[in-house]
DNA sequence: TTATAATATTGTAAATATCTAATATATAAT
DNA sequence: ATTATATATTAGATATTTACAATATTATAA
């Protein structure tokens, strides 16, 4: 009864990767406490600038993240908070200390 | 205040990586209704022999599914039932119209 | 206009992932 | 014992991903 169609499940894959790498996950795990410029992901991940900057793209592309130029910097954020949530649930399974009792 | 560790973030993106492929989430897709042996699994993806025995044993390494032999078959379901909500979150994303009004 | 700061793009070598074919193992049936 | 069935493992060629360095772009400041 849960007849996912192919094409879907390539689609969704190919979403998962585009999160599915240390660097690009912990972006996003930043994304999800608000918009940040590339300067502050750069501070924040450690990476830099030219490698963020492409995950970034790679993300962006991919339907994750969204951006918008302010002035000189550029700020990104979650495209969909459906990702933030399943990162949630990536706590549940990684992180059940920081989850407490909260259900999904 | 979401300080998550660089450690569970390394760890989650290397659990992602085991699922952010088309044949692997397929598989998973399938094990959400139920168990499956690999036989069964065969004829739901299409898949050779070989190369989903290679995925099922990279999944089960990486704790997103469990096996456990009866008779001459091996029969696999999803480890832990967060990764099957794992999945609903990506059809909310990918299949939005399969999920109706329901909420996470 | 020149310089500087913020970000993006390109080229490329190294690492990783993927598929197929061949072979191995283990269990059940004859 | 032999054969058949179900699944796993290995080897190797190809494809994809990654990180770094260098360069480009764009907007602001001097």
């Amino acid at each position: 009864m849960n007849k996912i169609p192919q094409e879907k499940i390539k689609r969704a894959s190919e979403g998962l990767r585009a999160i599915a790498h240390e660097l690009r996950l912990s972006v996003l795990c930043h994304l999800i406490e608000g918009d940040k410029c590339v300067h502050e992901l750069m501070e924040a991940t450690g990476a830099s600038q030219s490698n963020l900057s492409q995950h970034l793209t790679k993300m962006r592309m991919m339907g994750i993240v969204d951006n918008e130029k302010r002035g000189q910097q550029v700020f990104y954020h979650i495209a969909d908070p459906a990702w933030g949530d399943l990162v949630h649930v990536l706590q549940h399974i990684y992180c059940p200390e920081m989850c407490a009792e909260q259900p999904l």
